[in-house]
DNA sequence: TTTATTGTCTTAACCGTTTGATAAATATGA
DNA sequence: TCATATTTATCAAACGGTTAAGACAATAAA
């Protein structure tokens, strides 16, 4: 099929060990025996093989990234980051989607561990048991795990301070004016979830603020949890003057279904959603939201697993990134009252 | 480091030969020696190197995208369906986002040959010459183009049917009552963008409407472009009642900007995208817009691919896909007039 | 009893690189 | 001139699997 180093030595009239030295730079080479083999090389059209480097030099430059799903534009725009990083430092990145399920997850697992990619990703939310110890099983894998995990000796964790930014969005509401203030959040098993409800709950309590029980909705992340909040939210006897949502994409549903039912935002109702997705800006009314410091995220996922690639037996450490607030347009003072 | 096929071998008392054939399920193996191999691997925690069978059986079962930008939600969603689709037929998915640089590109191209992944599918939507001849390069390694391209003898096509498509939009804005239709497409350069573009033309003059000409309008496919498309828009001398929106991402950044604006959706202009993207049906108003088949885009991708992986010498051939009307809230009827 | 057949497992070559050990040729110094 | 360094390139053994060909018993057939 394609050729091998030894047609290039052979055409060029030389060793394969000299080929693969003057292709690497690993050792001096005359200069006339080089131009031979870049020539050789150059005609044959030759791609060097990295499956069989790999297998020799014991590493494939390549990272698995376990993600519950792209769907999610937060994902979404985190991957992006992640590859645009993944990229800068030669390596390649393999998109694995668990949909959330334990059978893909395990799956995609093995096969990247078969693979012998150099160290995985892992950005799945959940702390789920089954899924710990499936992880746990392969802890001779570089690991780094970014929104979520159980601190074990060997994997690093780098995740937003999701409490923190609770604090803000409430802060922000509260600083406009509000005081009657619901809650749309993510499933409770998802870390971050559960981390900007004690957030949102926290805060509360510091202002002296009533949460009112049916004012506080899990959901579930998605456009369409966002909606069905709302209209949850909007059957209520009362309603409240802002909601806290618990991510942009829910964000999204929730105005939409506002919207239609005829309650303005952010007139009647403010809305602060959470992640600051590109599309936020976008709404209408632009999203005021807390934001994710995404490329920062994705640059110390990288950057600490390359370290621990480089060094796998030091100890995992734990990286906390700030969130901040991003004002725009969706949550009103509330001027009488 | 871990365990290999000998030390399993060793372990279980038998030969490699039989560890691998037991392993494989690829000849019969005395019960129990099949026993004693599992168990042996079982306690080793043994994972069978795939690069080193690679270099022996000479394919990877993995598969290189190469995409503009997963920050396009389309593309996302696309990307999402592939993964589904490989993961399924057992193939791993090296996402490379090109950003729509010709170096990043070409440099993925070397990475990917290198890795002799099995196959790449392409979706760049841009027709450059350069970006031509760097893949035509690599006509050996089977390839599927997802949007675009050049028809090579043995690359595969399937795309939308964009020109179709706009028909679709504009035919439903007629149907609708409008006659003033502006429109805001992506960068002429894309192919899907030259399609809807022709297709609006088209069926603009196939209803012997006039097309003002500052009212069709190049922007970039991006949310941002679309805001931009949309404020140029606004700023001409007499307002369309309708715009055909080249995406949703534009649609959605079109949108925003109109009703920053102060003008209302559907009622003051109706808005049609393209693409039928998860959020468009949680604008507001929801988007009425032309859907891309993805799914089935996906799928067809990754059934082509596999053909031609088995049979890489087979005439490249070119699916074509029907988009269809998915109508929301964003169009309008004209009444009166 | 001898030969053929069947069932079960092993030997060894190979895939395409990298790399430590070593050799050949030339230059340098005494 | 000879011993020693230096420069340049080669040999051959890994790396961890797969697989064609063959080996060895045990059993069946002649």
């Amino acid at each position: 099929m394609s050729a091998t180093i030894k047609d290039v030595a052979l055409r060029a009239g030389v060793s394969t060990t000299t080929v693969s030295h003057v292709l690497n730079k690993t050792r001096f080479v005359a200069k006339t025996t080089q131009e031979r083999v870049f020539q050789a090389a150059e005609e044959l059209n030759y791609a060097p093989s990295a499956v069989a480097r790999s297998l020799k030099v014991k590493n494939t430059k390549s990272l698995g990234m376990l993600v519950t799903t792209t769907l999610n534009p937060f994902f979404a725009e985190l991957v992006n980051e992640v590859e645009k990083c993944c990229y800068r430092e030669g390596y390649n990145l393999v998109l694995c989607n668990t949909d959330g399920e334990l059978e893909k997850t395990n799956s995609y697992l093995r096969m990247l561990t078969q693979k012998r990619v150099d160290g995985i990703l892992v950005m799945c939310s959940a702390y789920d048991d089954s899924l710990f110890s499936s992880l746990i099983g392969q802890r001779n894998l570089p690991m780094v795990v970014m929104d979520w995990g159980p601190s074990d000796d060997y994997v690093d964790r780098i995740q937003d301070n999701s409490v923190k930014g609770a604090h803000l969005a409430i802060q922000h509401l509260i600083e406009q004016g509000h005081k009657r203030i619901a809650y749309i959040g993510g499933p409770l098993e998802k870390l971050p979830a559960k981390q900007r409800l004690d957030g949102f709950i926290e805060a509360m309590e510091q202002a002296n603020l009533a949460i009112q029980d049916d004012w506080v909705i899990e959901s579930d992340f998605e456009f369409e949890g966002g909606k069905l909040g709302m209209r949850q939210l909007l059957s209520c006897q009362n309603l409240p003057s802002a909601v806290f949502v618990g991510n942009d994409a829910m964000a999204m549903g929730a105005m939409s279904e506002a919207q239609l039912s005829g309650v303005k935002i952010p007139q009647q109702l403010s809305i602060i959603g959470y992640d600051n997705c590109m599309y936020s800006a976008y709404f209408s009314p632009p999203l005021t939201t807390i934001n994710q410091p995404k490329e920062r995220l994705a640059e110390l996922a990288i950057s600490t697993m390359i370290e621990r690639i480089e060094n796998p037996r030091q100890e995992g450490k734990m990286i906390m990134l700030e969130p901040n607030l991003v004002v725009r347009s969706s949550v009103a003072a509330v001027s009488a009252k």
